[in-house]
DNA sequence: CCAGTTCCTTGACCCAGATCAACAGCGGGA
DNA sequence: TCCCGCTGTTGATCTGGGTCAAGGAACTGG
């Protein structure tokens, strides 16, 4: 709402960049007409909610490029980020009106965005869209479950560097680049955004940052410019050796 | 496979105790018959595994009766309790062939089992199965989301707290009674599973409880029989002051 | 009845990561 | 230009929960 820009860019499907990795991705074209009827983008800025949680949720929509962040909070202020979500990530719960988590931009942001009504109903007659995001679903929730080991059982440098083979791969599969080379890219979260994350502090973080960068795992510049020399090392510092779990 | 009974016992399943939870909670009779037609049952003693993570799976099915827990174990031993079957709950993986986690029977437990082929190519034609699926693996998403904040942000005792609040409130759903007065459960997991389950060890659990006992939050009769005298009580030392995660 | 298991409890000690604190780098605005 | 706010680093110290170790209670089979 407050500084969020009502866009009135609109794509065509057919050129969509997350055409073949969205809810949409299994559709023909005529199910894809109809949704095209109902879509609408949204654009958000880095820092600015897209929802937050327990408001009441009229849509449901697809991350078209940027970054958001899925965020459970405490009253005490403790808070545990539960999802990374990157293009084509599905964000909103068919069957539930009530948001669960606060959803955050953390770089600049589209949506592709269908009212929730619709896209129910639309749903309920096309398997293509429901056997999709069930599809996304579960994989999810395998990534979920992967982080759960994380949070459960790793050490901090372990889990600074899952967190990093995470991201480092996503970036990889994006750019449409295998993992044999040394990968770079940037960090898309804070320090603290990394601790919250991992169930750590930012002062943790930081110094485990530090700790791989000394022993060569990874090499820095300036703070968010990493470049991975040698993907299977920084797996085993995970503790994932070589079969890599992944995450969503 | 080792001491498993392949069991001839066959259920209507107009009278299965989990018919309206499981599933196959919004099938129609005609499509209840097809599924009737495919399943069979597999029954399972305390402590035998019913899936190897990374094997071939081969079916799909619905915990009838007994628990049953999903692990993750690294190469070192460490193991995160990433799930908790109750009867009704699913397991198995639609379009996938290998298994992610161990699966392995807590009590002696009855699944009623799908064959996968079969099983993928009625979800395929039948709406309120591929329905009910997608709601039941978005309830366990936001679980798995609810317990990534227990293992990433909450202090010993408050683990403690949330899984027995949790237990407590599944079992009294189970027992259709609601949660005002003093609820008496037996505990379905020893205290090494606990600690698999909160990312702790075996002895911080018997501490906690401990505690927990000696401060009249719970009471203990043996090991294992619970009285939670106060459930709000319970739920504030969890740190979920009253509105209270569920976890599915 | 006893020996062996399994599950649990409790104590003593230690360490990884939290906490508290100081400071450095780097835009961006007036 | 200087100042301010934000992000990140590093050091010193503290502590919750891990580790190691010694038993106790309940159950099983011989």
């Amino acid at each position: 709402m407050l500084n969020e820009r009502s866009v009135s860019i609109h794509q065509d499907c057919g050129d969509c960049p997350i055409r073949h990795r969205a809810v949409c991705a299994r559709c023909e074209s005529d199910e894809l007409e109809r949704l095209e009827d109902i879509k609408y983008y949204r654009k958000f800025e880095a820092g600015q909610h897209i929802i937050w949680a327990s408001d009441r949720m009229d849509f449901v929509g697809s991350v078209v490029s940027g970054i958001a962040t899925l965020t459970q909070t405490m009253e005490d202020g403790r808070t545990q980020m539960v999802g990374l979500l990157l293009p084509s990530d599905f964000v909103g719960r068919p069957g539930r009106s009530e948001a669960a988590y606060d959803v955050v931009a953390t770089t600049d942001l589209v949506m592709c965005c269908f009212r929730k009504k619709p896209f129910e109903e639309l749903m309920d007659k096309t398997l293509h869209i429901a056997h999709r995001l069930l599809e996304m679903t579960l994989d999810e929730l395998d990534a979920a479950r992967e982080w759960m080991l994380v949070l459960g059982r790793k050490t901090a440098r372990e889990k600074i560097a899952s967190l990093l083979s995470i991201i480092a791969r996503r970036d990889a599969t994006l750019k449409m680049q295998g993992t044999e080379g040394p990968l770079v890219f940037d960090l898309p979260l804070t320090r603290e955004a990394m601790a919250d994350y991992l169930g750590l502090t930012l002062e943790t973080v930081s110094r485990q940052m530090s700790a791989l960068k000394k022993d060569g795992v990874i090499l820095l510049e300036g703070k968010r410019h990493v470049t991975i020399p040698d993907m299977g090392r920084l797996m085993e510092e995970a503790g994932d050796d070589a079969d890599g779990g992944m995450l969503a």
